[in-house]
DNA sequence: TACAAATTTAACCGAACGGTCAACTAGGAG
DNA sequence: CTCCTAGTTGACCGTTCGGTTAAATTTGTA
């Protein structure tokens, strides 16, 4: 059988690029394929369509930064609190180097689709939807452990999981706005003491 | 003169109803005037682009939100807390209702716009900095009193109103990813706690 | 009533959109 | 060496994109 062929993946990853840096909508499938070197027939022998290929980019994508940085953030070395200090940290990294080579702060490739297709594509939202879902739950692991160490007042560690999420994908925002990467770098910073003010009842 | 002539008010709701539903590259020109009831060649006699349409949607609906929402949430005659959660809650009850007309949660139009044209249109991106630099300080005007009437621990509120509104964003995306209105206000209702722990130092 | 400005109309532009197709090429397996 | 198939190629489809144009029509004013 006629075997090897890159491809799909130059594809998978230039589409990635493209669409993190833009939109769904303003990434067509010809300056797709120009920008992975692939005629457009080819492509069309790889997916079905162009929202299969952004599906197959969601997922290689997220085992990726699953991969990479995660191991490193939730690392059962560091102290649960730490960890969320970390994983903002992280994003903020991610981000500046992005900046120094593109000049452009794109903020969270899930975020930036999920505001765009959500309403749009059933089959994009649920995939972000898993994603999310699986962000959340490390998130409040890690509180659990935290709750557990007496490092963080007993709370409901799965609302706290999603308010700490959606205050990371809000930060992600604000900060692409105002194109301001060190906002990002301030408020990372703030989300533990946020944390501090969840378990407790103060009047 | 020839005068009178509500087609480009027309013009101007429609594109905020379409977009906010979609989103910018989705909707076209023609969409936007066939829901309107105008013809093309009108819609250029009022407008010189498309993005000119959106610039000018996004000015009406910001001064229309500004007037309509703040005043209730921000009135003076509530206690500083209260407003925050006020904002909050003024949030969820539009999503709600436009969830009933249209069985739809879009979230907020100004953070999808955001996400989706910062990094193609400097213009839009201006525009929207604008809008939630204003939303920012009159967080922080209530921020600073909250701290005046000792309610709430001294802090850098410049920086926590920042923090505020990234959590508000946030919050929408998140339920709108999930196309979960309860979501919303759930999380909208954490946001004082978060705000008690902002001013302290706990370990 | 006449004039001019504001508005509406419909026809039209080239380019790009997502997607299809049939013919062709390159390799591995028998 | 032949056959099969995964992969490649470029021409092509109808539709929509954002935007233009010039002529017609409505309108307020003098």
């Amino acid at each position: 059988m006629g075997r090897t062929s890159d491809a799909r993946e130059r594809l998978i990853e230039g589409a990635m690029a493209l669409i993190h840096a833009r939109s769904y909508a303003d990434v067509g499938v010809q300056e797709l394929c120009e920008y992975a070197g692939v005629k457009k027939g080819s492509f069309y022998h790889f997916f079905e369509t162009k929202q299969d290929l952004i599906l197959a980019a969601l997922d290689q994508w997220w085992a990726f930064t699953r991969e990479r940085n995660w191991n490193d953030a939730f690392s059962s070395t560091r102290p649960p609190l730490e960890r969320i200090d970390r994983f903002f940290e992280i994003y903020y990294e991610q981000n500046h180097s992005e900046f120094e080579q593109s000049g452009q702060f794109s903020g969270c490739p899930f975020g930036n689709l999920s505001i765009e297709m959500s309403c749009q594509d059933e089959a994009m939202r649920n995939k972000i939807h898993e994603i999310f879902d699986d962000v959340v739950s490390r998130l409040k692991q890690t509180l659990d452990e935290a709750v557990a160490h007496k490092v963080l007042a007993p709370m409901d560690t799965q609302e706290t999981a999603l308010a700490l999420w959606a205050y990371c994908e809000g930060v992600l925002m604000l900060a692409k706005a105002r194109q301001d990467l060190d906002l990002m770098r301030r408020l990372g910073k703030r989300a533990v003491r946020f944390l501090q003010g969840s378990g407790r009842k103060v009047v």
